[in-house]
DNA sequence: GGATTGACGTGTC
DNA sequence: AGACACGCCAATC
């Protein structure tokens, strides 16, 4: 059916590989949302209500700063996994942001 | 159905 | 470099 903007971010979400990472306005651009990033994270507020769990943490803002960490359950979780990723995260922002950065437009 | 709301983004001061 | 302001657009109340 007619899957709610949020469903399709939830889809596309949990396509991002393992160790990579991606910014909300990427994801909506993908979807053809354009500029509608503030959809994305609104959508994520439900990912935590979604299953199978979506993988919120490789979801950053495109300055690669772990803004939704306090959404988690707890906010050290995000950056302990994407550490376990592979991912270097300092003061809640990602190291080489550039090197992890996983297009939805290019990679698929 | 209008007003409010956002896990954002980019530009300015 | 840090803080502030405005824009975007769909879902919810």
């Amino acid at each position: 059916m007619e899957q709610s903007f949020y469903d399709q971010v939830f889809e596309l979400v949990r396509l991002i590989p393992k160790g990579r990472v991606t910014s909300y306005g990427a994801i909506a651009k993908s979807l053809g949302a354009g500029g509608s990033a503030r959809m994305v994270g609104y959508a994520m507020s439900n990912a935590s209500l979604a299953y199978p769990a979506i993988p919120a943490h490789r979801v950053v803002n495109s300055t690669g700063l772990l803004t939704g960490k306090f959404h988690f359950a707890e906010p050290n979780l995000m950056q302990e996994l994407l550490e376990q990723e592979g991912v270097v995260v300092k003061n809640d922002k990602i190291q080489n942001f550039k090197q992890h950065f996983w297009d939805p437009l290019v990679e698929l």
